[in-house]
DNA sequence: GTTCACTAAAGTGTATACAATTTTTGAGCC
DNA sequence: GGCTCAAAAATTGTATACACTTTAGTGAAC
């Protein structure tokens, strides 16, 4: 829908690659070897090597020349800064979702919030994780907007690794709690309070990390399988 | 500086080819043949194709499976989003920027436009196209967040493309005459005019486009010559 | 003159080969 | 035991080879 289908195989190897990584399957610094990867994947060097370049610019993986790929492992600052992007987008896209708000849009939202707390209830991590973050994308999708919707995902792929890092305390559930607040005020037709709520809510996803530990490396053949 | 320089030589290609497409020496719809961009710069066709890819996930380049890439050509409905987001993005930045203010934060950016009028002034029309985008992500970079600096420089190399097939009317001058009233309104300490300063900016490129035409395909060999 | 089929040329998609670099290993030495 | 350094193994970076697909061109049929 909003991938360019580049070619099929390459676009397959990213995806599975993000998952594991937005998942917590891969670790931050786990080396990614191409070989390994190729081997896993049942394909040439070129594919994976071609698919390792595309989430280095997503910030997802880091490459040091002669070196090899590795999973990222962002920094605080880097952590601060794309909360902060975060804050700006979203309050104003919330703002602007209130300014074309429906009823079927808003039960779409509802929709998303009930398979949220199922997750959270199921105890499903990775689904949890996921959907939490689908949320925001959600939004931008329904205001039909796949430029906004693009770059929001890709922020948040990076939100789950630098939760994955950082996270001091799992509030899942505090989150679809905000999540549902927020739909409620744009249900309300409030549009200020909504907003206010946005940004509240990455505050508080933001507080809730510790930016000082450290995260080991992660065996690799181990996560994928 | 922002560049992860995952290895140099295929990052040259792709600051090579994104010159030539937002200075407009590329243009929508070219079809870029990658043995003719290997024997330009003197490499083979692994590295172009690596630069390719990249390109095609800061679309502005698009590919089609088996048949190749080309030059991207924005829809009229892409170009919208990407202003909405600007929009977005850039007004929540004024008032971020307005936050943390200096005098030498002010003084880079009045530099900055001295610059663009030289660029006017000499009809250096890929300069002045460059310099007038390089404003924004300039700010981003004077607040210290590269996340938000790298992610404005793709918007805006994006609307280099669509300000290429769209423009009706050329406003370069306009243009930094609104980058300095927004300056004089930050050095005012005025955020809230800043912000609505910055937002009247961008409804005006964005008014200047007019969705109603096409633009040919272009000769490559000439283009990076 | 137009359309269809078929062939040749061009171009893409993937795998493999090989040089250059980094990492690992191990022997010798303190 | 720990350190140094050289050789071996592993890994990356780039080029090339080749199958497959698309595009262009040619000629026969209507």
């Amino acid at each position: 829908m909003e991938t360019p289908a580049t070619q099929t195989n390459t676009h397959a190897i990213v995806e599975a690659l993000t998952r594991a990584i937005v998942e917590h399957r891969l670790l931050p610094g786990a080396k990614l070897v191409e070989q390994k990867l190729a081997d896993h994947f049942g394909v040439s060097r070129t594919l994976v090597r071609q698919a390792l370049f595309q989430l280095s610019q997503n910030r997802l993986v880091s490459m040091e020349p002669a070196r090899g790929a590795f999973v990222a492992a962002p920094s605080a600052e880097e952590a601060r800064q794309v909360f902060t992007v975060r804050r700006m987008l979203e309050a104003e896209m919330t703002r602007a979702f209130m300014r074309d708000v429906t009823a079927e849009k808003l039960d779409a939202l509802r929709e998303h919030i009930a398979q949220e707390r199922q997750a959270v209830e199921r105890e499903d991590v990775p689904g949890r994780t996921e959907l939490l973050g689908d949320f925001h994308v959600r939004m931008a999708q329904l205001m039909g907007n796949s430029v906004l919707a693009q770059i929001l995902g890709d922020l948040i792929s990076r939100c789950a690794l630098i939760t994955l890092m950082y996270q001091s305390r799992n509030e899942a559930q505090h989150s679809t709690d905000e999540h549902e607040g927020l739909v409620r005020a744009m249900a309300a037709g409030d549009a200020d309070l909504a907003v206010r709520l946005m940004h509240e809510h990455l505050d508080h996803v933001e507080a809730s990390l510790t930016f000082d530990r450290k995260i080991p490396t992660h065996d690799i053949s181990l996560a994928l399988s």
